[in-house]
DNA sequence: CGGTGGGTTGAACGGCGTCAAACCTAGTGG
DNA sequence: CCACTAGGTTTGACGCCGTTCAACCCACCG
């Protein structure tokens, strides 16, 4: 297999810790079609190619399989370029709960930057890739680039905003309030890159959509049945149809 | 009010925008007693001398204040020198929910980095002091000293593991177990702090607990009692003793 | 074609929200 | 110093939503 890393010339593989090479490859903000997306969004050519040497590897992740786990030593943050990652925290009582899905454009593992650990585990719901930014230098290119630094913290502020909407349905709201909003914010993430906003595939189980709602499986299950009676979805299996957006939109606030 | 001002000599008042001269104090970080609490943790005297010139004045906020509202420009971030202050996000339908409590040496507004304008509300609980740190600065300041970069990026961190561990409670944990780990939380805290563990005072009301926890103020209150009749915890009023910290720990884990 | 894992559906239970009333505390004004 | 009031807290009764447990179904796959 390690034969493949020929194809790539001329890229310096910096951590071979032995693992298949098909998940190293090389990355590069500049020719990605996420960048507006992602970290490297609205900076110039010379900066872009200043990133480019310090994301310098790709890798790809089996559905299934984890990025990082509990416990692991934080050296780099992530960005999803394909597929679609679940993250899941670990309750005291050893139970674990998914607290995040991060799609394309996404960056994951800023939780291990607070003390070098991470304290979530990342695993791919489907054959993903991701960038791989070792944070240190992420840090010192900060320091040089202005607008890079600033692309971090708004990315960073950004994920508390989100997760504190999420507290804040998971405080108040009952299921089928969390179940629109979750389908909502899926639909709007799809539509910012560029899919259908009212139709759209859920890569997760009802388990997952479950646990990160706060809601049992069979819950998740009666709810989109009753959404679907009242004419707010179409669902079908991992199929989901939205015919009235703004109807949806407009049953949140209730 | 205004001759206040002279008892702080040397001390120039950057942004005084026609408010009462006492919300308008001097700052210093290098003598701050919370400095290593804070953003400025670890760093040595010349670093601490840049943040002082950053971090130029407080602000005082009487109990029941809002120091930004939901919609205010965001300018500046805040650190808390004493006193409490509650942050409240804006549901759909316009209810509002309590996401966090802040205490001395926490940080306030950092919501507001993502699109340059706050989208929670900060009020005090009791009649507090903030260290105003305007943001833009403290980002120049952060590319020229890399352990203050390193400290925000940490302190961003942290608040979004905190932010997930709430998630992971609100999701799964009912009610008792809720409030145990608020309790826990708040005597953590209190520790970090020097003050006592196992015995303190609950600044916000039974209404706030519970829109934190996502429960009404009548089932915090039979909680209470429900830990109280368990031996796990003393509650009169808002005084709170917990006899028996791992106890009250090992009852989390069920 | 049978097996397996995820999904749906049903029935019964229970935790928590809702509504309502009593109580307690602090602050106010007589 | 004592009513008086207004908020906050406690307690009780009741009902609903979501959990739990179980059976069944369906799609996918060897």
């Amino acid at each position: 297999m390690s034969h493949i890393d020929t194809q790539f010339h001329g890229v310096r593989i910096t951590e071979s810790q032995g693992r298949p090479a098909q998940q190293h490859l090389p990355a590069a903000c500049s020719s990605c079609s996420l960048h507006e997306l992602c970290l490297s969004g609205g900076l110039d050519e010379i900066d872009l190619e200043a990133i480019d040497r310090i994301v310098a590897q790709r890798r790809r992740i089996a559905k299934g399989e984890a990025l990082f786990s509990v416990g692991d030593a934080f050296r780099s943050i992530y960005a999803v370029r394909f597929g679609l990652f679940k993250t899941e925290g670990l309750m005291t009582d050893g139970r674990e709960q998914v607290t995040g899905f991060q799609m394309a454009g996404e960056l994951l593992g800023l939780d291990g930057i607070s003390d070098d650990r991470h304290v979530c585990k990342a695993v791919a719901l489907e054959d993903s890739e991701v960038c791989v930014i070792p944070f240190a230098e992420m840090e010192s290119l900060g320091r040089a680039v202005p607008a890079l630094q600033r692309n971090l913290h708004r990315v960073m502020s950004r994920e508390m905003v989100q997760d504190r909407n999420l507290l804040v349905l998971l405080g108040s709201a009952q299921a089928a309030e969390r179940l629109a909003a979750f389908l909502l914010n899926l639909s709007e993430r799809h539509a910012q890159r560029g899919y259908a906003a009212s139709e759209f595939i859920l890569r997760m189980t009802r388990d997952e959509i479950g646990s990160y709602l706060g809601l049992t499986p069979e819950t998740v299950s009666r709810t989109f049945t009753k959404l679907q009676k009242d004419g707010l979805i179409e669902v079908a299996q991992k199929h989901i149809r939205i015919p009235d957006l703004p109807a949806l939109r407009n049953f949140i606030g209730c």
